[in-house]
Formats: structure tokens, C-alpha cells, sequence
DNA sequence: GAACCGATTGCCT
DNA sequence: GGCAATCGGTTCG
């Protein structure tokens, strides 16, 4: 599948957004990486599931403490990919929003595979095509993205391009309101609560359950 | 310099 | 549904 099908770069203006908004106009956008490691190998998914993370007045984000070591880049430039290691073997991958010294960004928590699935899988240790990109750790692991990924540009080619490979997002499909599902937040304790996971409805490619969800384009929650 | 925690996953019962 | 794995970042002394 040629990558030109999947739109064009998605510009930097896209990201310097509330971080809220830019999560939901992620949703039906394509992520495309091709990796040095795996030259002329591209891999590639159309994000289904992400959350925001804001700054100082949230708790569960890592810019709630401020511009520490890790965590300067959210505060830094939009459109900026931020990668973190948790849990002793996992990677996780956000993209930076807002504005050019207001912290935010968006974790990208599910793709629906779109290119590449054989390098996937071989990545992703041979396991089935439904658990290939479902989940944050999943993702990164499927498309080679690791701490070296940390402060490439999506926007456009990066000057670390021939140490890491190239990723960029393209524009993909945006998805309708009625598709949008919103609810609470996973995997984290404080503000789990805060309606800033945004989902397509309906798709079989994301991670897992909601605690709670609501449309977008109707009134009010539906229920467990 | 050391202790503690974690934006998860996969395997076990 | 429960829990171990495994190590960088943060915080505290």
C-alpha cells in the first residue's frame, strides 16, 4: 500500500491545540514509521484510540511536577514525538501538543494495522493480528519505537532520520463526531476519572473496555 | 546514593 | 481476576 494513500503530513499547526482537541482529531489519523533497522519496511496503523494528558492542573500527567529532565519535552515544541519506558520493559508514545511552552500531549493507545503487518508480527513475537497494535506498549513494540525515538519530529523529516529511521503522521480519514467515543482515562489512579480518552466506536482494534463512554455527537453517558 | 513507583503486558489460576 | 517481570525517573536523605 503506497503511503501516499494515507494523506498528506499532517502540519505542526495540527498539534499547537488544546491537548484535548488535538486527541480527538487524532482519531482515523495514520501513523507511518519506517525504521532504520528495517530500511524500505514500512509499518503502518490508523489510530483508533488515545488519551490527553495536560499539564500543571493534571494529576496523571508527567508534566503535572513541572519541566523535569524527562518530562521538558511536553512543554517543548508541538508535533514532537514523546516516548517514556515504564514498567521496567515497556514504551509508550505521545505526541506533543499546545503551543510552543504550554506542556501537553497525546498518548497514542491503539492503531488498526494498516501496512507492514508481517514486521509487525515479527516483532511482536509472532502473535496474532488482533493484539498486534491494541494497547500503548503493543504499538511501540510493533513498530519498533523505543527511548532513541524520543524528540523526533512527526511533522516532518528529522535530523535523527538516519540514526532512528522516519516517522510521521499522516491525515488519514478524520473520524465523524458520531464515531467518537469519549471516557475516562487507563491504567493510571489519579484523575482516572477525567473524560479524556477518545476512541472510534465499534472498532475491534482497541485496547480494551471502557469504564464508562459517551458519544460524542449525543447528550450524556451510557452506561458500564 | 538508595528507595519507591509506574500512562502495561502476558501468563497463570 | 490476579500478579510477576524489570529498570528509568523522581524523590528523599
Amino acid at each position: 500500500m503506497p503511503a501516499a494513500s494515507f494523506g498528506r503530513i499532517l502540519p505542526r499547526s495540527f498539534y499547537a491545540r488544546p491537548t484535548e482537541v488535538v486527541a480527538r482529531e487524532l482519531l482515523g489519523r495514520v501513523v507511518a514509521v519506517v525504521a532504520a533497522g528495517a530500511p524500505g519496511r514500512l509499518v503502518a496503523g490508523r489510530i483508533v484510540e488515545c488519551e490527553a494528558y495536560l499539564g500543571r492542573q493534571d494529576p496523571a500527567s508527567h508534566a503535572f511536577r513541572g519541566p523535569t529532565k524527562r518530562a521538558a519535552i511536553m512543554f517543548g515544541r508541538p508535533g514532537i514525538l514523546y516516548v517514556y519506558f515504564t514498567y521496567g520493559m515497556h514504551h509508550c508514545m505521545n505526541v506533543v501538543a499546545e503551543r510552543d511552552g504550554e506542556p501537553g500531549a497525546v498518548l497514542i493507545r491503539a492503531l488498526e494495522p494498516l501496512a507492514g503487518q508481517a514486521l509487525a508480527r515479527e516483532r511482536r513475537g509472532g502473535r496474532a493480528d488482533a493484539a498486534l497494535m491494541a494497547g500503548p506498549a503493543r504499538l511501540t513494540q510493533a513498530l519498533g519505537i523505543d527511548l532513541a525515538w524520543n524528540g523526533a519530529d512527526v511533522c516532518a523529516t528529522s535530523r535523527r532520520r538516519e540514526a532512528i529511521g522516519a516517522i510521521v503522521l499522516r491525515e488519514g480519514r478524520r473520524v465523524a463526531d458520531a464515531e467518537v467515543v469519549r471516557s475516562g482515562r487507563i491504567g493510571i489512579r489519579e484523575a482516572a476519572d477525567w473524560p479524556l480518552r477518545f476512541s472510534v466506536g465499534g472498532s475491534p482494534h482497541v485496547s480494551r473496555p471502557h469504564p464508562w463512554a459517551a458519544r460524542l455527537a449525543t447528550a450524556g453517558r451510557a452506561g458500564r
